[in-house]
DNA sequence: CTTGTTGTTCCCCT
DNA sequence: AAGGGGAACAACAA
């Protein structure tokens, strides 16, 4: 759920609390999220928040030793964290001294103290298909996913996009939230950035025309940083909601368009849905619903 | 008996 | 008009 300009305020926030200060302690509640097991995660406690940031859709906290560390230390070690489908961070002024329990229903998967005295953050994963995923690792190439990443969204050029898009055979919606052609797009922005541009999510990317690319190119910039601008410095738990207020047809099946007034329609996957608007994007028509569609005949 | 994988065929869409 | 890409279905494996 969480895309890039959530994980951008997630981290601008967290930078904003911890950079400069020590790892208190790493409680891990659920051993299936942490993909990594060298250097341990033990390994964080006692060393400095160097900065957090993020790369794509992934959460990179760095640190660096810390006073009581040796020359032995490691000097960078990096916890990495994919918030997925239902994980999120919760940060806490009081942060509960309690580990939680390992292997407990609760949603959360990893406590990390850090910032100020008592401070800290729970990384929670609420979904049935736990996808949440958290590395820590000396250095972020490490993470194969994170490896192949394509350019990031917003540090891409408009020759470079026109470039992926010529390359690129499927249709416009798969090349944006395909983490491996473009960095920091999922479901949600696309549907934003293509009801924006006016474009049907399955007209195909190879066959835009330049005015189109252009058009195209500059919506992701804007929808991206409007939605930046409205959530930095917000409260991690404000994020969500203000997410929400942001977007004109994404999740807003049956809702009227915000341009047209036209009926905003939906096409569900097996496993997924978008949205979108017929009168701005696809000339009017109203699409195939995709799920079951054989058993309806 | 259930669950996962693979190949085939059909259909929607631009 | 051709081709991408999902879904259904069958066959088979574990």
């Amino acid at each position: 759920m969480p895309e890039l300009p959530e994980v951008a305020a997630i981290a601008d926030y967290v930078d904003g609390r911890t950079a400069g200060l020590p790892i208190r302690r790493v409680d891990v509640a659920s051993l299936a999220v942490l993909k990594t097991a060298d250097p341990p995660y033990s390994a964080l406690a006692g060393r400095i928040v160097e900065s957090v940031s993020r790369i794509g859709k992934y959460l990179v906290m760095r640190t660096l030793p810390g006073p009581d560390d040796d020359a032995a230390a490691e000097p960078l070690v990096v916890l990495v964290i994919h918030l997925s489908r239902a994980g999120w961070l919760r940060w806490s002024d009081q942060l509960s001294q309690t580990p939680p329990r390992p292997g407990g229903k609760g949603p959360i998967a990893l406590r990390v103290h850090c910032g100020l005295p008592g401070e800290g953050f729970d990384v929670t994963e609420a979904g049935t298909q736990k996808r949440l995923a958290v590395w820590i690792v000396r250095d972020v190439g490490e993470v194969e996913r994170i490896a192949t990443l394509g350019p990031d969204v917003l540090a891409m050029g408009r020759d470079e996009f026109g470039a992926i898009l010529a390359g690129s055979s499927g249709r416009i919606k798969n090349v944006l939230t395909d983490q491996r052609t473009l960095a920091g797009v999922g479901n949600a922005y696309s549907d934003e950035i293509l009801h924006t541009a006016k474009l049907s999510p399955f007209a195909s990317a190879k066959t835009l025309d330049d005015a189109q690319v252009d058009i195209l190119y500059d919506t992701i910039r804007s929808v991206l940083t409007d939605a930046i601008t409205r959530l930095e410095g917000q409260e991690v738990a404000r994020l969500k909601s203000e997410k929400r207020t942001g977007l004109r047809v994404h999740a807003r099946t049956g809702l009227p368009c915000p341009v047209c007034g036209d009926t905003i329609r939906e096409v569900a996957f097996t496993d997924r849905s978008f949205q979108y608007c017929p009168t701005c994007q696809t000339g009017g028509k109203v699409l195939a619903d995709r799920r079951m569609s054989r058993l309806l005949k």
